[in-house]
DNA sequence: GTTGAGCGTT
């Protein structure tokens, strides 16, 4: 068998699309994703019996049902019966866009397959959206897989669509999940309330107001009676606030007689 | 050269 073009739909009535094969035949999952996002197989009706096969699916690779893949309508199979569940959520997303731009953050991609790499996991997210980052993580020493990994998406609806369903990759299911850790470069964004250190006692709640306006509204100075050295600055959070002086979630400031941003 | 719920060396 050869390269050939398989003919590929997402309904049996609607009109299907040519989806290249590989040289031996075969049609790669990540093809038909690539076309039909979120897709983990194929079926076809049997001319025979009429009723709907499933194509052959080991390891992301797609197989033809006999010696070749005829002219056959093949269609795309969705997890569960998400391809709903998705359009929904596409109007959910599009609500929130509405009401502003949507800041995405890492996402942890659990259960990876542990010969799955950051190029397979780039070529299969990119089929949601653009990609900003992946990354497998792994063993220091031997550098095997940990089987798990993270995928940073350019937009939220992308993100929210990569959550909402599971996803096959290189042959197991994989779930999108927010992260709980704390560090990170998104997570300083988070957090509003500033812990500033270094105070002196003639630095009044006005004058600690005056300087950090500069980075963005402060709804609040707290200094503790009696003097403890320390305060809170709390910022009204919005997209121009500035992060620049956090210092990854730790929430740390200095003020002295300078500013020391990194500590 | 193993494994399969979880949480990120930089």
């Amino acid at each position: 068998m050869t390269e050939c073009y398989i003919r590929v739909a997402e309904d049996e009535n609607e009109e299907p699309m040519e989806i290249p094969s590989e040289e031996d035949g075969t049609v790669l999952l990540s093809t038909v994703a690539a076309q039909f996002p979120g897709a983990c197989g194929l079926r076809y009706r049997s001319p025979v019996s009429q009723c709907m096969r499933g194509v052959r699916l080991v390891e992301g690779v797609l197989h033809a049902p006999e010696s070749d893949w005829s002219n056959l309508v093949y269609v795309v199979n969705y997890p569960k019966d998400n391809k709903r569940k998705m359009d929904e959520m596409d109007a959910a997303s599009a609500v929130k866009i509405k009401r502003g731009v949507q800041k995405t953050s890492d996402l942890i991609v659990l259960g990876l397959p542990w010969k799955t790499s950051e190029q397979d996991l780039k070529d299969y997210f990119s089929t949601f959206g653009d990609v900003i980052m992946v990354q497998v993580k792994r063993d220091a020493k031997t550098g095997n897989s940990k089987g798990f990994g993270f995928v940073r998406f350019t937009d939220y609806e992308t993100q929210v669509k990569a959550m909402s369903q599971r996803h096959m990759i290189d042959g197991r299911w994989c779930d999108c999940k927010l992260p709980n850790s704390k560090a990170g470069p998104d997570e300083p964004m988070r957090s509003r309330k500033v812990f500033v250190g270094r105070c002196t006692e003639d630095m009044a709640a006005d004058e600690l107001r005056q300087f950090f306006m500069q980075y963005g509204e402060v709804t609040d100075v707290f200094i503790p009676k009696p003097f403890r050295a320390f305060a809170f600055v709390t910022f009204e959070l919005n997209e121009h606030l500035s992060c620049c002086f956090f210092l990854y979630g730790y929430n740390l400031f200095c003020v002295g007689h300078s500013v020391c941003p990194h500590i």
